[in-house]
DNA sequence: TTGTAGGCGTTATCAC
DNA sequence: GTGATAACGCCTACAA
């Protein structure tokens, strides 16, 4: 099923039925023509060979998406985003997981840029510094490459002030272990806000991006004596409340959370947790839109910051003192 | 940087390079010759071109991955498991998200199978009948394809058996409003386990895979008096804590819920949900080999069948009554 | 042991 | 308006 079935039966040539399904032929081919070549086409169900105009073309029109780790729910919907925003171009975006394995990261990029995609969506990847193609960064500090990303500045200061408004005095800080510079912009952050009023985190902790991790390294936090806990993320705060949870510490009451990102399971937890928002979808739209201008050579600005918003629910209240 | 260069550079022809590069050169290509190849091509940086690759061999070691929705956090960890199965065996597998719409699943098959990928696996679709290439399905009922499944059979066995052997007689079903074959049979068990008890459903309610409308959905059921009830899914059963909370009803005092899949927040859920525990990485580990075996020609059975089991957490109990 | 040559299905540049 | 024809980079008989 080659374009050469699809011209033998239409009665033209290849090129013809080239320049026809591509649209070049505009005012070109006789209208008669276009229509034997459709139909033609359509009878046979020919569907254009990827590999060969991919060769021909040195265009791929796919994108590859690379993430820490796909178990994270907040890629999906990243995913998706950018799914959604490539289809309308016309370009596909491939999926890779990086399994938390920075060699196996690399070693995937370069794969990629090598043939399969024409540009490449990091996710909270600090870039090798000679990233060799089209590239753009999710979740990371400003760098080399154009960056796309959540407002958390804003988001953090949001949480802090919110604690702070209830009146806690004794803030820990959940951090996440892995270290992306997003996340050191929110322990600075956190501290930064701290400072201003007068106080330093009362404790700090590494925590895996996992439930059971966290809750671990979420358990000392308790110790230490903390009324309220800023998490760099919701699962962290689901580690919290595993932790709480075990040291018998009630939440709101004991212990005020706050998380980041607004996973969907966020509200269905006991007591559903106060977070930072962020859209996922909309990270992704903006990240391969970027991407799409850096492919087509047009000017990209250096970082663009998507707005995230505080959501208050049941985990934050008044310290029990 | 092709090939070519790699030969200019090592001073060979570009068909010693090929017979190198691929491992076809095994006894044929002289010791010094084939270092100077492999040299040539490490100072390079050569990389081979995909799509010339799969031009020429009609085969571009890439599978696809259709799932009904990226947002499910089980789908991360079935890519996974396919991910590193695939990756063993020198593939890539590109996750397509068909964002529960049927007509696009349809669609990115075609255009899946028509060159990017050798091979799909279909998770959760009743396929065409007339499914072109080589493909596997993935939790679904037996039918033209090859099958990968959990046993969801015993698992609702094994849920059922538990509820009635905590002496509840009052038990409702949270089902996926997603018709999907691996929920019917769900269903069907279901209520084989209760007739054998000489009980029938207290009342069945369909839900979106999703929180909220879980939620919405699952409210009758409360109304309805059941003492128990079983959720198709996780998800699910978070909307049900959702409805029960709104209800102020108890868990597991006033009611017991048993989950399906165990996803990672089910044990973060207060009280942590029963449910039944699947292995997500091995059911795409084990639909990659299928798939393998498909495309190798190589005899497959028919359906393959993954063990699950029982988890018993927080949110059974005996009924108060 | 190595080189030559043909072709995979497209696109694009020319003649006609 | 339409049709030859030449690449794109790679693999693989087959020839030397």
């Amino acid at each position: 099923m080659t374009s050469v079935d699809v011209a033998r039966r239409a009665g033209v040539s290849q090129s013809t039925v080239s320049l026809v399904l591509s649209g070049k032929g505009r005012g070109r081919i006789s209208a008669p023509t276009e229509a034997a070549v459709r139909r033609a086409a359509e009878e046979l169900g020919y569907r254009p060979n990827v590999a060969a105009r991919a060769l021909r073309t040195g265009v791929a029109r796919t994108v590859g998406l690379v993430v820490p780790d796909v178990t994270n729910p907040f890629f999906g919907r990243v995913l998706r985003g950018a799914q959604r925003a490539a289809r309308s171009a016309g370009y596909a975006v491939a999926l890779v997981d990086a399994g938390r394995d920075r060699d196996w990261e690399i070693a995937s990029i370069e794969a990629l840029l090598a043939g399969p995609a024409d540009g490449v969506l990091l996710f909270g990847i600090d870039a090798p510094a000679d990233t060799p193609g089209h590239a753009v960064a999710i979740e990371v500090a400003p760098g080399a490459l154009p960056v796309v990303r959540l407002d958390v500045e804003a988001g953090t200061d949001a949480a802090v002030g919110h604690l702070l408004e209830l009146g806690h005095r004794r803030i820990g800080h959940l951090a996440s272990a892995v270290g992306r510079s997003t996340f050191r912009a929110r322990a600075q952050r956190l501290e930064a806000g701290l400072h201003a009023a007068g106080l330093e985190p009362v404790a700090t902790a590494g925590a895996p991006m996992e439930f059971d991790g966290a809750a671990a390294a979420a358990a000392p936090l308790l110790k230490a004596g903390c009324t309220a806990v800023f998490c760099d993320d919701d699962m962290l705060a689901g580690g919290m409340y595993l932790a709480a949870r075990e040291a018998s510490v009630a939440i709101p009451d004991e212990l005020s959370v706050v998380g980041f990102d607004d996973l969907d399971f966020a509200r269905v937890l006991n007591p559903p947790l106060t977070t930072v928002a962020a859209d996922p979808e909309a990270l992704g739209a903006a990240a391969f839109a970027a991407l799409a201008a850096v492919m087509a050579g047009s000017p990209v600005e250096a970082e663009q910051v998507l707005p995230v918003r505080l959501v208050v629910r049941g985990s934050t209240g008044r310290p029990a003192a």
